[in-house]
DNA sequence: GTCGCGGCATAACCTAGGTTAAATTAGTCG
DNA sequence: CGACTAATTTAACCTAGGTTATGCCGCGAC
């Protein structure tokens, strides 16, 4: 696939992240920055990366574009259970495990770098931080998980949505996603509906009842959080979990 | 702490447990039995162990009795976010996050081996075959969270109920904890409630839903499915996220 | 242009599950 | 054994959120 300059600089914001995460060696940076520049792919919206029941014998790390992990019931109830946004890994590590127990999918168009397997153990056998930072992105999906347990058990509705909202506005904050105190949402009602556990109408009446109190402005793909403390309040969030900062 | 015989066959079992995630070399197993045995810890029941917010430095695998992973809103409301089985480890790893995003709170008298990180560390360094096998229990507990969020968002209070009794007889059999088709059920109504985002009184009227239609018997303590296949259709369960036997 | 379709909005109605309260039973500590 | 307390059960009532339906708007295909 043919390299654009922004690929390049998508490339940076993945390694920028994951050097959050944990300081990586300048060998490491230019390694997985070479394994990146190689394995870029596109997809188009709603296609099917992987479903449930496959194998999985790569990583896939997005650079662009949103994604979502979902799970199905028979009868058609589905249930998003992870956004997966740009800097992301989509399942670093899953094939250590026989078969996916979920599915991810496009929901915008992406751009992505695939690392087969071998390569992938390679780089991390080669290097412990680059090894850990990955590990610590999938530590921070699992407390992620639990906070949407939380989520889907306990809050009400109108938590649940303000929840959603602070959670991707703070995900995207990091990668340079958010402008100011807006940024985009380029999702349906009903993929947000499947996210928060409620029916598309109450989904809407949920987002009118947030519109009203002026804490948010959601329009032409914008979301626009007008008072982020209020949001944060009206949605009991902490966002320990997404262990953005490390402490040092 | 002194050692039963009790002890020993319990520590025998967390190895052959972790050994069907992934082969272990016996200087494994040797080596992890040994670290295990001089780890004992025993603790009552309703402990917290350990809590949200706290810095970990230590794993704990569970010998016997039951934990639960759990979290709180500020006004008390709470959810259970995962169980904890004998033979599963608590925290795995976590020590890689500076603080815990979670509680874990025992359910019953436990008795757990404790390892220091550093220990930790050089066991898993020195034998891939053991990293690999924590790893895969972390990727596993990272797919039981994913179907509690379906579980929580998009089932009905009898399938909710009853998929908690299926996936909680399907990982108490591989440890030996079940007897034909009874295992303990060692909890409060109001426990399992909060682990199904259900009130107590819509939890205990759901209970007796299932009784009534001859799905389960609940007594003393005591679970029995008297029909396996069809309480895994009322719930819409399938084992497959437990990953529990390998394909090959 | 207009036909068709996907997404958003709103209304009317309904039900699964929450809330409060009180009775019953089981367990524990003297 | 009796006194407390925690857990279960049941009943009466209520509300958050689901369901069904209908209209509207914006957009791409032709």
């Amino acid at each position: 696939m043919s390299l654009s300059t922004s690929d390049r600089s998508l490339v940076e914001l993945v390694i920028r992240r994951l050097n959050v995460m944990r300081p990586l060696s300048s060998e490491a940076r230019a390694s997985l920055e070479y394994a990146l520049l190689e394995g870029l792919v596109r997809a188009g919206a709603s296609e099917d990366l992987i479903s449930e029941g496959d194998p999985v014998d790569s990583v896939r790390v997005v650079l662009s574009g949103w994604l979502c992990r979902y799970k199905t019931l028979e009868d058609g109830r589905r249930q998003i259970v992870n956004f997966i946004f740009p800097g992301e890994s989509c399942d670093a590590h899953a094939f250590l495990l026989p078969v996916m127990d979920h599915s991810i999918a496009t929901m915008t168009p992406v751009v992505y770098a695939e690392i087969k397997r071998a390569r992938f153990e390679s780089l991390t056998m080669s290097d412990r931080s680059l090894a850990e930072a990955f590990w610590c992105e999938t530590l921070v999906n699992n407390a992620i998980q639990r906070e949407w347990a939380i989520n889907l058990g306990r809050r009400t509705a109108l938590e649940r949505v303000a929840h959603l909202f602070c959670e991707i506005f703070e995900r995207l904050r990091p990668v340079g996603m958010v402008d100011g105190n807006s940024c985009v949402m380029p999702v349906t009602q009903m993929d947000l509906a499947d996210a928060t556990g409620l029916s598309v109408v109450h989904l809407n009446r949920t987002v009118q009842e947030l519109r009203a109190t002026g804490l948010i402005v959601l329009r032409d793909r914008t979301l626009t959080i007008n008072d982020l403390d209020a949001l944060k309040d009206a949605a009991l969030f902490s966002p320990n979990y997404l262990q953005l900062y490390r402490p040092d």
